[in-house]
RNA sequence: GCGCCCGUAGCUCAGCUGGAUAGAGUGCCACCCUCCGAAGGUGGAAGUCGCACGUUCGAAUCGUGUCGGGCGCGCCA
């Protein structure tokens, strides 16, 4: 019941108010954890908020408020401080407690229920299935993976959601790459085009093509060339060279859906599966785990894209220009308006992005939240007043935005682009830096926060990661478990005399334990998993301080069996944390 | 040019719905294993919270301006 000392501490504020100044009784009562011990455990800054309103004294309404404060078998002393605080020093019992319900609440213990049950789809990394994934979509992972836990962790019912782009130009080109190299393997060779991606794994595909259906796709080089504009010079950058290679790969492009007519299809999802199963595999490993892969192009299939801008239309949402069709967003707060279908009939990115979203709610979401990369910002305004446009509530919808991480190696930026192929893949850096140390290290810190991720420091001082420190203390823990002499120990955990434990280290611990419930909601409240990670540290540097300082396995059985007690509660909190994180407790290392 | 994010210890970052003497890790200095795991602990040095105004009992936190860094402003996705 310690969880809710901080509850009892309001009404207790809340009686005073009432009695002291009844005309202003709806003031919200905040009582916050003092920085340090000097000033209680908790402290009401409620007579300062009443001075404004009531123009009086701090420090006398704090008498006033004091005098009136009902008593508390949980509180020891509350006093005035400072400009006007009150502040409460609880009983050591009240503190200890929280050791009984962390035992008796196991991996309950934090849980939470204010999101209500209430459904919540979080969607996040939906990187196009082009390529392997790189460290910057690791963070979205680490990122989404933690969120989603801790979300469900405090009472919602979290729907887990990978959007996967299977319907756009970034899949045709990725096809015909594949396809140029198939080729090529059989000597029909044909100038790689620079804005084709380059990958190695790209090569991969196309010798299981090979593997699989032999010279079933060859055509000639010159046929798959026949009527394209070619490449200009390499070096060429200026407007005119970038818009022919672009129409080089397009004409590409069209020349292989000519050409292998039915077999396109079989490349376009060849190329898909193996890279979406790819992508798959990476983030299971990785401790990452979905309810739905969602597919762009079943939006197409249902028609509900086109739908979905008939029904803009009809609302006079839409209007056509230039032979495209716009969508009026700036009547919604966005800078100018959009285009939904190009004059060429095809419908843009947006559109079908618009429809994702009627979907989502159609499913039924009642809360909706996108993780973007912060590059994508300035996206959130057309969605947001397309979902206005189709009255729906806007605010169901949070995008919270992942910064970069930003990859540093031999002191250089490394780059990440797709198409170059030179990136650092999330795979290679799991192997290197291991799960857990890539999973913590991603989410310490804020998730709007730039990244700076250096692999060689990851790679060389892996040890000095903050996650071996909370592990550690785990592992300390099981260690005098396994060295405890003691047949029944739930029980006698149980049943384990907390009056005993009177030094400070074992009244802050306890006190710290009890906040984790507290912590739980706030990091929920602001989708912000890199609280919990803060949190942990500090959980784990109270525990190792207090074990450098005293023993555990004393003679005293009363004792040991209530410092035992206490840390097995410390270690079943780092396990409820990091569970939430996504990492591991070994209990040796 | 317009919009969004960020400037806190040498370095990497917490703290930001206004609260008391601004915190942690790392690096540096000095200590602690006859004792449950030293991947640990204890102590020390280290700060104009980018800068300037403003709001008030009180500002790292809120507002305006300014300087510096990042990102975005496609009939791309």
């Amino acid at each position: 019941m310690t969880h809710d000392i901080k509850t009892h501490l309001a009404d207790l504020m809340r009686a005073a108010l009432s009695s002291v100044a009844p005309d202003q009784a709806d003031t919200a009562i905040v009582l916050e954890r003092p920085k340090q011990a000097a000033h209680g455990d908790f402290a009401c800054n409620l007579a300062m908020q009443l001075a404004r309103s009531m123009k009086r004294n701090p420090r006398d309404l704090a008498k006033l408020l004091l005098s009136e404060i009902p008593k508390s078998p949980f509180v020891g002393k509350a006093e005035i401080a400072g400009a006007g605080f009150i502040n409460f020093h609880l009983l050591p019992s009240a503190k200890l407690e929280v050791i009984r319900s962390v035992l008796a609440q196991g991996k309950s213990f934090g849980r939470s229920t204010l999101g209500g049950k209430k459904k919540v789809q979080i969607e996040f990394v939906s990187a196009n299935p082009t390529g392997p994934l790189h460290v910057g979509h690791g963070r979205g992972a680490a990122y989404g993976a933690s969120l989603a836990n801790l979300l469900a962790y405090a009472g919602w019912d979290v729907t887990r959601e990978y959007y996967v782009n299977d319907a756009g130009r970034q899949m045709d080109i990725l096809s015909v790459s594949a396809w140029l190299r198939y080729l090529a393997l059989y000597g029909e060779d044909v100038l790689f085009p620079s804005n084709a991606y380059q990958g190695d794994y790209v090569c991969g595909m196309a010798e299981q093509m090979k593997i699989a259906h032999g010279d079933k796709f060859v055509r000639s080089a010159k046929s798959v060339l026949q009527g394209t504009p070619g490449l200009p010079e390499n070096e060429r950058t200026d407007d005119g060279a970038k818009a022919q290679r672009e129409a080089q790969l397009d004409a590409l492009i069209a020349n292989a859906k000519g050409l292998l007519g039915e077999d396109w299809n079989y490349v376009h999802s060849h190329v898909l599966n193996e890279q979406l199963e790819d992508c798959r595999s990476d983030l299971e490993e990785f401790g990452v785990h979905y309810d739905v892969w969602f597919s762009e192009k079943s939006l197409f299939d249902t028609g509900l894209v086109e739908r979905c801008i008939q029904r803009l239309e009809k609302a006079g949402h839409v209007y056509v220009q230039n032979g495209a069709r716009w969508f009026k967003s700036t009547a919604f707060g966005d800078e100018k308006d959009r285009v939904v279908q190009r004059d060429n009939g095809l419908y843009t990115y947006f559109a079908s992005d618009i429809a994702y979203h009627l979907n989502k709610f159609e499913r039924g979401f009642e809360r909706i939240i996108n993780i973007w990369g912060a590059d994508h910002h300035g996206y959130i305004p057309r969605v947001k007043g397309a979902l206005a446009a189709l009255d729906l509530d806007p605010d169901v919808l949070d995008v919270a935005l992942v910064q970069f991480a930003i990859l540093y190696r031999n002191g250089q930026k490394a780059s990440m682009s797709t198409r170059s192929g030179e990136f650092v893949t999330l795979r290679t850096l799991r192997q290197d830096v291991g799960n857990d140390a890539c999973r913590f290290f991603y989410v310490l810190r804020k998730s709007d926060q730039h990244l700076d991720f250096d692999l060689d420091l990851a790679k060389s001082q892996s040890n000095e990661n903050p996650v071996y420190y909370i592990q550690y203390a785990h592992a300390r823990v099981c260690s005098v478990l396994a060295q405890w002499d003691e047949a029944n120990v739930e029980a006698t955990l149980a049943e384990a005399d907390l009056s005993c434990l009177d030094n400070p280290h074992e009244l802050v611990l306890a006190a710290r334990l009890g906040e984790f419930p507290e912590v739980i909601e706030s990091a929920a409240n602001e989708l912000a998993p890199h609280i919990i990670a803060f949190y942990l540290k500090d959980l784990a540097a109270g525990f190792h301080s207090y074990y450098n300082a005293e023993r555990m396995l004393v003679d005293d059985l009363a004792l040991k069996n209530a410092r035992i007690a206490l840390a097995t509660a410390v270690r079943q909190v780092i396990r409820n944390g990091l569970a939430i994180l996504g990492v591991s407790c070994p209990q040796s290392m």
